[in-house]
RNA sequence: GGCCACGUAGCCAAGUGGUAAGGCAGAGGUCUGCAAAACCUUUAUCACCAGUUCGAUUCUGGUCGUGGCCU
């Protein structure tokens, strides 16, 4: 019953924090894994605009030097880039780019892939690390959500649901699950309309379900402490980079693939406003406004999630981390 | 110098003789199957001075400021 559960770290911050730089250079020195928890970058083509920059997880220039003087510790050749004379190494990730942009995907989905990746870089010896900026994603693994039950039927019964009001939906929430319904966003209809259909899916009341859930690794997590000021201004540059390296282009390139406007309406942020913008709805000028602000408050909304849990250990640097880790790893 | 218009929160902006819509930005928050999503809360005494009035941000006069036109 006292099973020893396997360690897990997690690094989470808002966006534009240089969560992979950071996690990189970790997995490297604790021959870890990354395993993304950013509920975009498990697209294909979705590049750019999510900022999945796969060279992050390359480590070069002094990885030879590093490697022979024992400071970096990978064991496998797997991992080891060799380009003419320079070498270099990947550290190897996790759900990214593992699915369509026009398929369906969403938290339970991701927690049953990431779980299973953990479980895989555990099987090998190596270190997970839950890396991203997801705030339901990441505590869907660690605080070990529950949504094994009631797949079965979904679709219909959201179907049906769908054609509801609000107020309908709420009478029945009311009925079925009082408790929830006290405590609920009584208008946010994507909520409330949640909470009957894991009644009418499962037979049990969310707000019972909610509490039967218990983790399975022992955690470290490590959250990227920025000021909110400094985090605008490189969202602000970084926008222009984006811009620069063809951003525009590549929702152009998704919507010749099939990516319907409203599938792009739905992933928000830069894919829902240069859509507009390519729709004709906005000018060039209210795009970046809007795309900025959008951004501010996306920063402002992650800091929100993360600040309730208390396990996280704010820091901001490198070596800092590398101590914690340290530490969680003799433990 | 003369004439006209305007002056409402950080920005845009509505409005009324009885103590001021809304939007944006800002701040705070919610969060168990769309989460870069969806949703909630919050921000003024109306340029200044004097007068009319029971009462003025709204009317009158003046001051300052801004914009435009004219000589």
């Amino acid at each position: 019953m006292n099973k020893i559960k396997p360690k897990l770290v997690v690094i989470l911050g808002p966006t534009a924090t240089g969560k992979t730089k950071l996690a990189t250079k970790l997995a490297a020195d604790f021959n870890g894994e990354i395993i993304s928890a950013d509920s975009r970058q498990v697209f294909k083509g979705m590049d750019i605009g999510t900022g999945k920059d796969l060279k992050d997880y390359v480590l070069a220039g002094q990885v030879e030097k590093r490697v022979k003087s024992g400071k970096l510790s990978f064991k496998t050749d797997s991992i080891k880039v060799t380009k003419g004379s320079k070498t270099s190494y990947q550290v190897p990730y996790h759900l990214i780019d593992i699915i369509r942009p026009m398929t369906p995907f969403n938290v339970a989905k991701y927690q049953k892939l990431a779980k299973m990746a953990i479980a895989e870089v555990v099987g090998k010896g190596r270190l997970p690390l839950l890396v991203g900026g997801t705030g339901l994603y990441i505590d869907a693994v660690i605080k070990n959500y529950d949504f094994a039950a009631g797949t079965t039927g979904l679709k219909e019964i959201r179907e049906k649901l769908n054609k509801l009001s609000l107020p309908k939906l709420l009478g029945r929430l009311k009925k079925i699950d009082p408790e929830t319904f006290k405590v609920i966003d009584q208008k946010n209809r994507r909520r409330v309309q949640r909470a009957v259909e894991i009644f009418e899916t499962t037979g049990i009341k969310k707000s019972v379900s909610d509490k039967m859930h218990q983790p399975d690794y022992e955690l470290l997590v490590l959250g990227i402490d920025f000021p909110l000021e400094k985090i605008y201004q490189k969202i602000d540059s970084r926008l222009e980079t984006r811009i620069q390296e063809g951003m525009i282009k590549e929702i152009k390139k998704l919507r010749r693939e099939g990516v319907s406007w409203k599938r792009l309406e739905e992933f928000g942020l830069e894919y829902r406003y240069v859509s507009r913008y390519l729709r004709g709805l906005i000018s060039y000028e209210e795009m970046l406004e809007q795309l900025k602000n959008e951004i501010h408050h996306f920063a402002k909304r992650q800091l929100t999630w993360f600040k309730r849990n208390p396990e996280i250990v704010w820091l901001n640097n490198y070596a800092t981390a590398k101590k914690k880790i340290k530490e969680f790893l003799k433990k």
